[in-house]
DNA sequence: CCGATTGCCTAACCGCGGTTAGGCTATGGG
DNA sequence: CCCATAGCCTAACCGCGGTTAGGCAATCGG
């Protein structure tokens, strides 16, 4: 079994006296701590220069206890791809079902695949990079829900196409096209840089929707 | 004992009379087999996650014999890195110099690219995402060569858009947008795929040249 | 034809880092 | 109020892997 406990429910309100938050919302929130700064360190040295000792001192504690949270290092690992992949889909696909356009519904997509990625630059980054470093059962899991997540796109490419809405071109090529512009944010995007996400968003839409895929509703930056 | 016979160049009758392959050609040729096998191999498992010994085994040697060719494992890391970007610039940015328009410049660019790439996706690949490996004088280096790279990208794409050939936009972005595009070609393209190179050359230089940036020449398959 | 150099070998060092063992403290449920 | 547990600690293990030391055979320039 795989993070049995993944739930993610808010802690229960705990009663009228109080002895601070539940034990087991607790547990989680540490587990959360110490994914989050193994994600940051992962992304900026690599996950094989990162010892356990340094993910430890992130938080405040020694090597030694991060066992109490989880097996291995490589399951801190599964821990930031899996978070960072699953939330990708969930949050963002159903941006492809909601009604609408092909075109409208890749642009709603474009925007919230970008505004997703920028609060978690460097999960998406561990995410890109170390895959290799998964057990292969994870990284079989992992590369599930990133082989879901492009087809989807595809599909709604294709079906743009096929309507007329987009101009024609390889469905595959333009779909990896798109996700070559949507995942290369990670490696310039960052907060204090002369861009702003506003900006990238508008422009990125324009770029892919309207310019790429040929949809005129996009092709000036009138709309979002 | 592991592959003794690794010998594979026939002495080359270099001359009338022939004592092999001169000692300084020999010397380099090895130094190459070394990078070559050391990029698949970083490529494939992560700069960290490979030993010497593995290195060494790739090319038929013991990993202590390594240190003959190269001072540190770094060094290994920095030669794959140096050689694929350095011959990048070299081979690829005389076509933004040519005579042309943008367009015609920045279609020649990005065919160049990707043909330069295909022979060298590992090495692309490591030159990618093993940066942080690098010692900081070896980092600030490629480092160098990638933003030079990209920013002769950038300034035709700009002088493009200020000749009016191609659409408005936001000249930093298109260039970040096309290079995602660009170097996201080295995830997913291999040779036994479903696509062969001409057909991703001629449908991205569509797609970036034509669609993306809006060059009306490029706007359809007709051209290159 | 000889000696220096090249290229590779075996052996070994040694520190780093993932992991385990076992103990101490405080907390909170019964 | 007590004890089971959570959470963290110190100490240590131990194998892996980068690196060094030193030797042996082939080769090449003189």
């Amino acid at each position: 079994m795989i993070a049995p406990e993944q739930v993610d429910a808010p802690p229960p309100g705990d009663g009228p006296e109080s002895t601070g938050p539940a034990p087991a919302a607790r547990r989680r929130v540490r587990r959360a701590e110490i994914v989050a700064a193994a994600a940051r360190i992962f992304a900026q040295q690599g996950y094989a220069a990162v010892g356990m000792r340094d993910i430890a001192e992130a938080v405040g504690i020694r090597g030694a206890s991060l066992y109490h949270h989880f097996a291995s290092k490589e399951e801190i690992l599964y821990a930031v791809c899996l978070t960072v992949t699953r939330e990708l889909n969930e949050q963002n696909l159903p941006f492809l079902d909601a009604p609408g356009t092909p075109g409208q519904r890749l642009a709603a997509f474009v925007r919230a695949h970008l505004e997703f990625l920028q609060p978690r630059r460097v999960e998406h980054i561990v995410g890109l990079h170390e895959l290799a470093a998964l057990s292969p059962a994870h990284r079989a899991e992992i590369d599930g829900y990133r082989r879901y997540y492009q087809r989807r796109v595809r599909d709604v490419i294709d079906a743009g196409m096929r309507s007329g809405e987009f101009a024609p071109a390889d469905p595959r090529l333009a779909a990896f096209a798109a996700f070559g512009v949507l995942n290369g944010i990670s490696s310039w995007f960052h907060e204090d840089g002369a861009l702003d996400l506003e900006e990238v968003v508008r422009g990125y839409v324009v770029l892919i929707v309207g310019r790429m895929l040929g949809s005129r509703e996009y092709f000036n930056g009138q709309n979002s």
